[in-house]
DNA sequence: GTCTATAATTTGATAGAC
DNA sequence: GTCTATCAAATTATAGAC
């Protein structure tokens, strides 16, 4: 299994974690390789494109897996306003436990590369995108209406998001549990009459 | 007046404009001072701090001038609810006409610094915890009892904020205007009865 | 595919003349 | 206070041996 990840992995895992704590453009690519234990040379030869490339796959693939973080922790909840919280709230206690380090892996990338990238743009656009769309999947499955689930889907993602640029700032968990509680709030309200 | 500004505020303002489009490690001190058509040593004579000194003044003050603006949006409203959702509206069409470039001027930097420089994380946090209660209090001001009103000032925040990231990323204004409406929804909900 | 050495450029910062 | 020349270090990237 993944018991001997590969260079090129150790690579792509290292820049994950580099990526979402100092950004893209504040990591270079010899801190890189040093943290993936891998030869300088390993980098180029894995992806010719260079630290460009590097980020749109990490973007991808960091995008990928913290979708399905995020679907473990909802779906085996009993039902949709009690899964959205508890994204909130794990969401929280991870953050706080990494001392306020780990939060979404790709929004500084995409903050920082939004005006200067486009590939690495589009790979953010698309991951977001993904998100919305198994967000917007789980609303509707609980009965609410398409259009009204997509609305959701946005409202909430963008409350997680906007409480991870708040609680790094003020080093505090407050943002993320009352962006919860509310987002909790509109899936209730918008859902059918029992 | 502002008609001649001076070497250090030509510098500022420089710095705030690269800083919100490529963020703070993104934009070098050289750009900086040749956007700002000031000599290289004059950033050092008036941010002797070096490039982190100059990050934490345009961060308090870019800070401060988007508080002001604002609020010149909320407080000609007729009620607090249009002014929750003008600020969303604004935002998405100055967003917008910027080639999906100037959104918060200080939310790139907060995530890109937020584990490496204390000075600059803290100027972020009392940059975001001042718009708050400013937010806060026109809240209270509707009659809405002072932990709703903190409450609702983190939500709305959060939304605005985590909106310019999706519409960063999407060049949409999507989540922005699902987000105002959000936003504009739960305050109409915490008014006290008419 | 792995690894090292190095190129070419840019980074933040300083010294010192004016 | 203004401006230039320059430094040491770090940056991305390449060449080429193994």
């Amino acid at each position: 299994m993944s018991s001997t990840p590969t260079t090129k992995e150790r690579i792509v895992i290292a820049s994950a974690e580099l990526f979402r704590r100092q950004g893209y453009t504040g990591t270079g690519v010899k801190q890189i390789v040093a943290a993936a234990q891998a030869p300088f040379g390993s980098l180029y030869h894995h992806f010719p494109g260079g630290k460009e490339q590097l980020g749109e796959q990490v973007i991808r693939i960091a995008g990928g897996m913290y979708g399905e973080l995020v679907s473990a922790v909802f779906d085996p909840a009993p039902d949709v306003v009690t899964g959205t919280e508890q994204v909130f709230t794990l969401a929280a206690q991870h953050l706080a436990e990494s001392d306020y380090a780990d939060a979404c892996p790709i929004a500084t990338i995409a903050l920082e590369i939004a005006s200067s990238s486009e590939p690495m743009r589009i790979a953010t656009a698309e991951v977001f995108e993904g998100w919305l769309e198994k967000l917007a999947s789980r609303f509707t499955a609980a009965g609410i209406d398409p259009a009204t689930a997509r609305t959701l889907a946005l409202t909430t993602l963008s409350l997680l998001e906007g409480a991870f640029v708040l609680c790094r700032a003020a080093r505090t968990t407050e943002a993320l549990l009352a962006a919860g509680t509310q987002a909790a709030a509109a899936v209730r309200a918008a859902l059918p009459e029992a």
